[in-house]
DNA sequence: CTGAAAGCGCTTACAG
DNA sequence: CTGAAAGCGCTTACAG
């Protein structure tokens, strides 16, 4: 079916040339003189000659191509980031891959392996929430595959990292809740294997006790990071006799679901319930009222994540350490969690 | 750096048989005996080998690659069909390769390039707004990689095609707002060189025709699939002396545009203006007034699209003929068309 | 300046 | 039943 690409062997044919010629000429090698040079060149370009990359990656072991796990490339956070990730390799002369792991681990168990298989250069991973064993990227690494974690890193595993300060983010959106006088301040908590998940909930946590409020176990609850969770969890906060004023979500899609089932309920926000989410997706600002959200520079950290890989690829020695980068979060108040304050 | 990978060479060596006999062995050749069959699996599996899928390439001058260009995965109407591609792709022991056009000409090109080096065993493509020459499609099938169209299909080009019925949707939707007391329905088209606009723009004014409802050239405008362009349109049709008291929008990332125009401009919904979308994202839903749309099956479209590309890929033959198949729309009814219905 | 040979990892006629 | 050889498309020491 496939028509035969033209090859080296090929224009050597044509030119009555040796074929370590043509490749020299390819590649514009010295020792070759001008004149045949010129033939070379541009017999090859009237062929529409492409040298066969396939060749090469067997020649040299390597693809010219990284993998990218994400759990989900519908959603925005993620897509995004991948954008950030292809702008610096199509930039450096390499291809992404992208696999989903769909938030389970025997997928993500399942895309190492044909990154492992298929020879890619390099890996750029956001773990799945299921995951709570690391093995499966620490032997992809020890086979010499780089890896580079970003949102979702593993805290145990030496590697590059690329995260957004959850902590503070966290911290700092329920700071703000309790400056516009909430005082019962619910979260609901993304799955506990992922570290994201624990910093933002420490960040909740300590602004509460730093402000002297007490913690109550019935406001904090958990969920996966999707919009029926936050829904589920919503209806479950709001049931209790002790109703929160305010719903801080670790994830927009979370405080989507939040948001939807408070207007089902018949909740005015944010005067009844102040909510604030994490990420700032782009359709928050669309919901009425507009969701107040952590945002994070998702390009960014893709391309951040791409560079330290690359170079972790293209360096001839093993790498000097390990380094983790921290970019900063950004609190955008919108409606949701303007809750007036009452004068007195 | 990359550690050796094991190799059908080493087995050979650690056996004392030559290379033939391991290779024969691990596919299982009626022409090996039994008990070397048993030794090199047992060794091939301690070992922990898996055959260099480059050297296989190659060899077959294969790659079980699919190639997939949509203008943006971030979309979630391409992410769901990307998920559909891959379900089938996957189940076919075939790997993805996803590329985005942005919506640009030229990155497509390189795109379909990169597609044709790279020797991937065949494209889907969902063209971008900005393409008016399908050339580079038709080379790349000439080249003998098949090339399946999705949704933005090439009118031109012979080939198979996977759409819905855009035409009957717009019409539907069109004869929705009639029915619902409409007078003054306004289109927001998309670019005129995507066939999807043309049919949807057909459907519109047929359906109005048709109720003896005459067309007014200031009610239809045209804009990019995006957010920003449904907004702008959004302000100049309200902006005419004559306003329309309804706006159907060729996609819903255009009438989330219209949306936040409309709430910006102090009307209310459906009561001033009702609105319709076309594609049913998930976060139409969403929004306060939820947002009526004619329903895609985007997930559909992706393995429908898959399942004709693999079929052609693996058929030994040139394709007895390329067939279009399209899919039924679904016209989704929900709040931001319901107008009351003034009784007399 | 140019060519013959070996090799990347694999498969498969062709011999035996 | 097993092995030696050729070949997929390319590069690169090694000779000349």
């Amino acid at each position: 079916m496939r028509k035969a690409s033209i090859t080296i062997k090929e224009i050597a044919r044509q030119l009555n040339v040796s074929k370590s010629t043509v490749s020299r000429a390819l590649r514009d090698s010295p020792e070759i003189s001008e004149e045949t040079k010129k033939r070379v060149i541009a017999l090859a370009e009237s062929l529409n000659y492409s040298p066969n990359p396939i060749a090469l990656s067997l020649l040299r072991n390597r693809t010219q191509t990284l993998g990218i796990i994400v759990p989900d490339i519908a959603n925005p956070f993620f897509s995004t980031a991948i954008g950030g990730v292809e702008d610096i390799a199509y930039s450096r002369g390499y291809h992404t891959m992208i696999y989903q792991s769909h938030e389970s681990y025997e997928r993500e168990l399942a895309d190492t392996k044909h990154i492992a298989t298929r020879r890619v250069d390099g890996l750029i991973v956001s773990i799945s929430s299921q995951t709570e064993n690391h093995d499966h990227f620490v032997e992809l690494q020890e086979q010499g595959i780089p890896v580079v974690f970003f949102d979702r890193v593993s805290e145990t595993m030496p590697s590059h990292k690329v995260r957004v300060d959850d902590y503070k983010g966290a911290y700092e959106a329920t700071e703000h809740l309790i400056s516009r006088g909430c005082k019962s301040i619910a979260h609901i908590a993304g799955p506990a294997n992922l570290s994201i998940s624990r910093n933002r909930l420490k960040g909740y946590q300590d602004a509460l006790t730093h402000h002297g409020i007490e913690l109550h176990d019935e406001w904090v609850v958990s969920s996966e990071y999707n919009q029926a969770g936050g829904t589920e969890r919503a209806y479950q906060l709001m049931a209790l006799r002790n109703r929160p004023d305010a719903i801080f979500a670790a994830s927009d899609r979370i405080a989507i679901g939040v948001h939807w089932a408070l207007r089902q309920l018949g909740y005015r926000m944010p005067d009844d319930v102040a909510i604030v989410g994490f990420s700032d997706l782009s359709i928050s600002s669309l919901l009425d009222p507009p969701l107040s959200s952590v945002a994070q520079p998702s390009f960014e950290m893709g391309q951040l994540a791409a560079t330290l890989l690359l170079d972790l690829i293209e360096s001839k020695s093993t790498p000097v350490a390990f380094e983790t980068r921290v970019l900063t979060s950004n609190l955008i108040i919108r409606k949701s969690s303007m809750k007036e304050l009452v004068g007195d």
